[in-house]
DNA sequence: ATATATTGAATGAATATTCAGCAAGTATGT
DNA sequence: ACATACTTGCTGAATATTCATTCAATATAT
């Protein structure tokens, strides 16, 4: 091992990177014998970081390998093809955001205004909306429209939530007597919202909060019996 | 040439299909010796088609020959490497896409209304919003934060598009007596037009009047005193 | 000791790129 | 009118490259 430590420096320092990076979790056990669990999360997210990075297209086991700090066959061997790995990744990515607005959801006041900022403000929390990951979203949703999986992991962002959006709208209009059509402005919100993630990933300057702005905006405009600046009335 | 016909027929009905496709152009001249440009047009169609069916990281070279009909090296004659092919592609999308709503900007009345509700209804317009070029769209933003070009031409929709949109609703705030921030309701217009064809590409069920009657929905409500259902005042 | 995780070189499949040759047009000379 | 050389667009087999996958050897944990 330390014969070839000449030979190796900076590889090695590339895996105490990587490993130190999987260190967050709780099922710590570090180098050589990481639980199946820890691994597939670190080849996970060294995947989410190479679709970040490069792309879709140019995302290689090599590269994710790499950004692991682990050696060219192991994907193969926890995951079992490129595909699986990938599917995983968008797996994982799915849960984490329904796992997050369920839990805004949980977090939020009873009122229906309540929910509907709750939900608006999740969208982007700094826990789901980072570069990194809307990134990675994006590399997947250009091939989703060619991939029945993709499309519906993709689209499990919508399933649930777009029917809890369009009945919260429906509850509002009932509160006040707004005469918008719930599904027409339900529509509006949830793509104006993933028009600003676009953005975001995009980043042309544009900043998370600068984007949430836009959205609570929209919200005071659209529902101004039910919501101000600063919070759900 | 009749002699290898009998080999040939499918190959010979394929090109025969895809040459009477191009016929649509101005600069008609068939079969052999279609003129450069005509050829590399034809070549570009076929990629959207192969983007559009396929998504960037599937489409290669062989299934865009086929697509046009001809044979296996054409594009690395007319384009120099598939690369370039991309590049050129991806120009005439945001070319095409340019002219197109500054055409409709031409034929809009003076009134800053007229404008933007003009480029709003350009954006849902058959000739531009197909969901053939939707995904082709797609399939580049999926790539383009990692490739400087490709993220140069997909942001020229907004270089010159966004600014123009900021003082328009810039505009209609000096006119009338908006309270909002004319960046953000920008922004928040944009951004909710890109969302929509974003909904569209993916194809819920969502259609380009539907799509169209949120946007104007949105228009109607932020800008009262300009707009209507039925258009500008 | 055995089982399990990991490595990294070898393999093979997919595919971009090259290029020698062919065919259709075009110009020039007789 | 016909023949000849020349240009240009195109073909498709051969080549080079990139990369996912396999697997025998090795290291580590129990």
């Amino acid at each position: 091992m330390t014969v070839v430590l000449s030979l190796k420096n900076k590889k090695v320092a590339v895996r105490m990177k990587a490993v130190s990076a999987a260190e967050n979790g709780e099922n710590d056990r570090r180098g050589r014998k990481a639980s199946k669990e820890t691994r597939r999360q670190q080849l996970i997210e060294a995947t989410i970081d190479s679709l970040a990075k490069r792309g879709y297209a140019e995302t290689t086991l090599a590269d994710v390998a790499d950004g692991a700090g682990l050696s060219r066959g192991i994907v193969n061997f926890h995951f079992e093809s490129k595909e699986k790995l990938l599917i995983a990744t968008l797996q994982f990515m799915a849960d984490e955001y329904a796992a997050h607005w369920n839990a805004a959801l949980e977090k939020a006041g009873e009122a229906t205004s309540s929910k509907v900022w709750a939900l608006v403000a999740a969208d982007f929390d700094r826990k789901i909306c980072t570069k990194r990951k809307l990134a990675a979203w994006c590399a997947f949703w250009g091939e989703a429209k060619s991939r029945p999986t993709y499309q519906a992991l993709c689209g499990a962002r919508d399933v649930k939530y777009q029917d809890l959006i369009v009945a919260l709208c429906a509850q509002l209009k009932a509160e006040a007597s707004y005469s918008y059509d719930a599904e027409t402005i339900a529509l509006a919100l949830s793509a104006m919202m993933e028009g600003l993630w676009f953005r975001l990933m995009m980043g042309d300057g544009l900043t998370r909060e600068k984007a949430h702005a836009a959205a609570v905006e929209y919200l005071v405009t659209v529902f101004p019996g039910h919501m101000t600046h600063q919070g759900p009335k």
